[in-house]
DNA sequence: TATTCATTGTTGCAATTGCAACAATTTAAT
DNA sequence: ATTAAATTGTTGCAATTGCAACAATGAATA
C-alpha cells in the first residue's frame, strides 16, 4: 500500500507540509470528528489510530461506509459530508494531519521534486481507493446474502492469496459492511457451514471450496 | 466536469502526448473493447461515444457497472480487469485515447507546467470519480427497492437542483444499476406512483414529496 | 472481581424480492 | 414498410430476507 509520503525524506515532508500549510490533531477514541475538525475540501491523513465512517439513517439502519487505518486518507474530495447522515467515529485515540486541497492544486513551487512524488503517491492513493470502492460495489451487487458473503470471501481470497480469512471486523460491522441484516447473515453463515462450503470460528474463515 | 486537457492548449496537449507516448483508437458500435485494446496499467480517455463496463455473471445476472460519456476515464488504474466476467461495450462509435499509466509516473520532464496542469486535472477527475462510486454505494446499502429508488431520486434531485429527473438509461438498465429485479422495481414504482409520490411518464419522474 | 455493555447465535413470522412467463409496446434493422 | 429485437408492464408464487426478541457468551470498565 502506498503512503502519501514513500519517497520523500522527512526533511522535505517536513518543507511539503509547511507549503501546504497542514496541521495535525489528535482525538480520543470513539469521539466525533466532524464536530471537531472542518473537513471541507480537505484531505486528511491517518497518522495514528482507527477511524470508521459511518451512516446512520433516520430509520435506524447503520452502514460502516469504510474503516479507515494509519496512512489512510479521507476528507472531502473523496467523501462527500453534505448529509448529517455521517460520523467519522475514532475507534482508538487517533493523530490525524489535515491539508487544504486547493493548496495543493494552486501550490506554484511546483517543480521540487518532492512536490511531484506527493502527487504521484496521491494519484496511486487515489486510484487504489477507486480499485476498493468497485469491489464493494462489486459484493453490493450480488443478490443474495450467500453472493455477497461467497464474493467478498473471493475477493479477499484473490487478494491475500489464501483460502482462510480473518474477518478485519466483527460479524455486526461485516453485516453492515454487505449491507444485510446481521441476523439473516448469521443464517446464511451457519447453512454454508452445514452444506461444507466453509468452516467457521468467529472471524475466522476456511473456504473449502474451491474457486471457479 | 473536469476534461483531462482543460487549461492545457491544443498545442500543448500534443506535446504532453506525444511525452506520454499515447495513441489514439476507432471502435464501431456494439464492439467489446477489452478483445481490441490492452487496458493493462493504462489510462483511456472517452474522445468520443459512449461505452458501458458491463458485468455478466455465469447465472445470467447482468450489471452495468458504469457508463462512460465523453472525456470520461477508464482504465486498470480504475478498474481491475483481471476477471474475464467483464465486458467494455461501445453503444456508439467510439473513439478512445490510451496512455500509459506508468509513463505519466515515471516522466521526468515534471517541470513543463502543462504536465502539472495535466496532473491536477487526473487528480480532480479521480476525486470526483470516487465521490459517483460512494453515491452508488449509499444506494446499494438500501435494504428495500424502494429506499433505493428515493435515494437514487435524492442523489440526482441534490445534484441538478429539480424534481423532474430524467433517468439516463432504460428501466431496464436502471433495475441493473440498483442492482435489482426489473420487475420487482416496475412494481415499486408503481407503487410510488399509486401512493402519489411520484409521476412516471418512461424515463421521465417527477418528485411530488418533499426532500426531508 | 463484579458488573455493565457489546457481540453472537437462533428462530418464528411477515414482508419483500426474485423468478418465470406472457402480452403489449416501442425501437431498430432489413 | 415489414420484420425482428429490445423494452416495458403485469402477476402468481416460491424463496430469501428483515425484523423482533431472547439467551449466551465475551469484552471492557469501575
Amino acid at each position: 500500500m502506498v503512503n502519501l509520503f514513500d519517497n520523500i525524506t522527512n526533511k522535505n515532508k517536513e518543507k511539503l507540509l509547511k507549503i501546504l500549510e497542514s496541521h495535525s490533531i489528535s482525538i480520543k477514541r470513539n469521539n466525533t470528528i466532524l464536530s471537531t475538525v472542518k473537513t471541507e475540501n480537505t484531505i486528511g491523513i491517518i497518522i495514528s489510530g482507527i477511524i470508521q465512517i459511518v451512516r446512520n439513517e433516520y430509520n435506524g439502519n447503520r452502514t460502516i461506509i469504510e474503516e479507515l487505518n494509519e496512512n489512510d486518507i479521507f476528507g472531502s474530495i473523496i467523501f462527500p459530508f453534505s448529509s448529517n447522515e455521517y460520523d467519522m467515529i475514532t475507534k482508538e485515540d487517533s493523530k490525524i494531519l489535515i491539508i487544504e486541497f486547493d493548496r495543493i492544486l494552486d501550490t506554484t513551487d511546483t517543480n521540487y521534486f518532492y512536490y511531484n512524488q506527493f502527487i504521484k503517491n496521491l494519484l496511486q492513493i487515489l486510484s487504489d481507493k477507486i480499485r476498493e470502492k468497485n469491489e464493494r460495489i462489486e459484493i453490493l451487487t450480488k443478490k443474495t446474502i450467500r453472493d455477497k458473503l461467497l464474493e467478498y470471501f473471493n475477493i479477499y481470497s484473490r487478494k491475500h492469496g489464501t483460502h482462510i480469512i480473518y474477518l478485519p471486523f466483527s460479524l455486526t460491522d461485516f453485516a453492515d459492511y454487505l449491507a444485510v441484516d446481521r441476523s439473516a447473515m448469521s443464517r446464511e453463515l451457519k447453512n454454508l457451514k452445514d452444506e461444507g462450503f466453509i468452516e467457521q470460528d468467529g472471524r475466522k474463515i476456511v473456504l473449502k471450496y474451491r474457486k471457479r
